[in-house]
RNA sequence: GAGCCUGUAGCUCAGUCGGUUAGAGCGCUAGUUUGUGGCACUAGAGGCCGUGGGUUCGAUUCCCAUCAGGCUCCCCA
């Protein structure tokens, strides 16, 4: 409803407070879980040469043709960075990363980019958490990937959600199974859907994510890719699964599964759930072997993931998940009269530099107005000054829980939060 | 980018078949309690009825546009 003046971009939210404590507690669990799998965090830039984010990303995906924010300044081209894959990449292939040896496993967390229609779940500043291990081919990096993006659903209490897996193969199963495809489609052609038929030459393999009725029929009996993959992509794929079995992981093969960035070879897979609505992909991610070094980096075969947390939060939100605990202070200084007021202002640090939450009110109101703050602030205790308090150097000190009171010196006082 | 729906107080929502001063609950402020919160009662503050235009003697109400949001398509996290 906005009848001020100056209000928030479409798409773009202010998480006030009562929500930005979820967040952070969301963010606790990610970081708290990553140090628990050994992934080191990395920060990146908002802005990103766009030049990376098109060669990266694909030069013909919907995310670079028509979503990104970009503009220019002097010599330099800026885009809002729309995921994190290709500039964490970068960064890898910038500071040389790989000379720290052995895989390096890094997580991210932050806010992207993409300039869509706002609706619920997909918003112009969202925030994705991912991960990505670059350095290593051997599947147990592709299974790691996806233990930890489950983990963290898990954790948080989230059981309802469907793991889609699928190999894209790599380039030469590709291009083998394209033409396949593309055979099967030709004859066709003329029943699919105008956006299917532009597919047909630029990415065939998009028409299988397709959701146009008229194209369902052909999706359907479609031959699938994984019949098509070679030797190397086919073992790969068949260890994925092997590990994810060893660990109790449940997935579900769907031949239809395909990626929307361009960089993806061998495993693909996403995290669904039908707690969202039609935005539903918790989380997607795969294999990416060429990326790196299409970027200029050496040759470095690379998987990851990344999740939306918005829509994680709005599934905690259907779900009835507290990620918080009802907030509160453990002291509430009332004051009454000008000389209670000086002493407080004054004596407020020393609870503080204790470590102890306190506060005061700031208006000045009546002893009733200050109870009910500290009621509303949750306080633990109510300290209660006045001109005797001050005569008598006892104060009254009061449970707000259990509604019982005493008379402590301020020595006394301080014992109580030990 | 396309279709449909919605827009009244900080929040959730009534209401006006077009007619003088626009309603509730919650929340907020204060009082009932000269120094004591949660409960109750009482009072008060808070609205260009999203914005702009049109029809009309008169529009929050009808029409158009626009903006924002929701649902779906698309896309993706």
């Amino acid at each position: 409803m906005p009848k001020t003046k100056y209000t928030t971009h479409p798409g773009m939210v202010d998480i006030l407070p009562g929500e930005v404590e979820k967040w952070r507690a969301l963010e606790a669990i990610i970081h708290e879980q990553a140090a628990i799998f050994n992934f080191e965090e990395i920060r990146t830039p908002i802005m990103e040469q766009t030049e990376l984010i098109k060669r990266g990303i694909g030069q013909l995906t919907d995310i670079v043709t028509k979503e990104i924010f970009a503009f220019t300044k002097g010599d330099h081209n800026y885009v809002l960075r729309p995921e994190l894959t290709a500039p964490v990449v970068r960064s890898y292939v910038q500071h040389h990363l790989a000379q720290r040896g052995g895989a390096q496993k890094l997580y991210y967390i932050g806010p992207m980019f993409r300039a869509e229609r706002p609706q619920k779940g997909r918003q112009r500043q969202f925030h994705q958490f991912g991960l990505e291990i670059l350095g290593t081919n051997d599947p147990i990096a592709d299974v790691e990937c996806i233990t930890f993006m489950i983990r963290i659903y898990e954790r948080i209490g989230i059981k309802n959600f469907a793991l889609k897996l699928n190999s894209v193969g790599d380039p030469e199963s590709r291009e083998s199974y394209k033409h396949v495809l593309k055979d099967y489609l030709r004859p066709n052609l003329e029943q699919l859907s105008e956006l299917s038929k532009t597919r047909f030459e630029k990415n065939p393999m998009r028409i299988l994510d397709s959701k146009e009725p008229e194209d369902q029929e052909f999706i359907r009996n479609a031959p699938a890719i994984r019949d098509f993959l070679n030797e190397e992509s086919s073992q790969h794929f068949d260890q994925v699964c092997k590990y994810l079995d060893m660990r109790g992981i449940t997935y579900l093969i769907d031949p239809l599964l395909v990626r929307g960035m361009d960089y993806y070879t061998k495993t693909a897979f996403e995290l669904t759930s039908p707690d969202l609505g039609s935005q539903d992909a918790f989380a997607g991610g795969g294999r990416y072997d060429l990326l790196v070094e299409e970027i200029g980096g050496q040759p470095t075969p690379a998987v990851g993931f990344a999740a939306g947390m918005e829509r994680l939060l709005i599934a905690c939100d259907e779900l009835g998940i507290q990620l918080t605990k009802e907030k509160s202070i453990d002291l509430f200084v009332v004051c009454l009269g000008d000389n209670a007021r000086d002493w407080c202002i004054k004596h407020l640090s020393e609870f503080r530099n204790r470590n102890i939450s306190a506060t005061m009110d700031y208006k000045g109101r009546s002893m009733k107005a200050q109870m009910k703050e500290a009621n509303r602030q949750n306080a633990k205790f109510a300290l209660i000054v006045g001109d005797n308090e001050l005569e008598s150097g006892k104060f009254v000190f009061r449970n707000m829980l259990e509604s019982t009171e005493e008379k402590l010196s301020l020595e006394e006082i301080f014992t109580q939060f030990i």
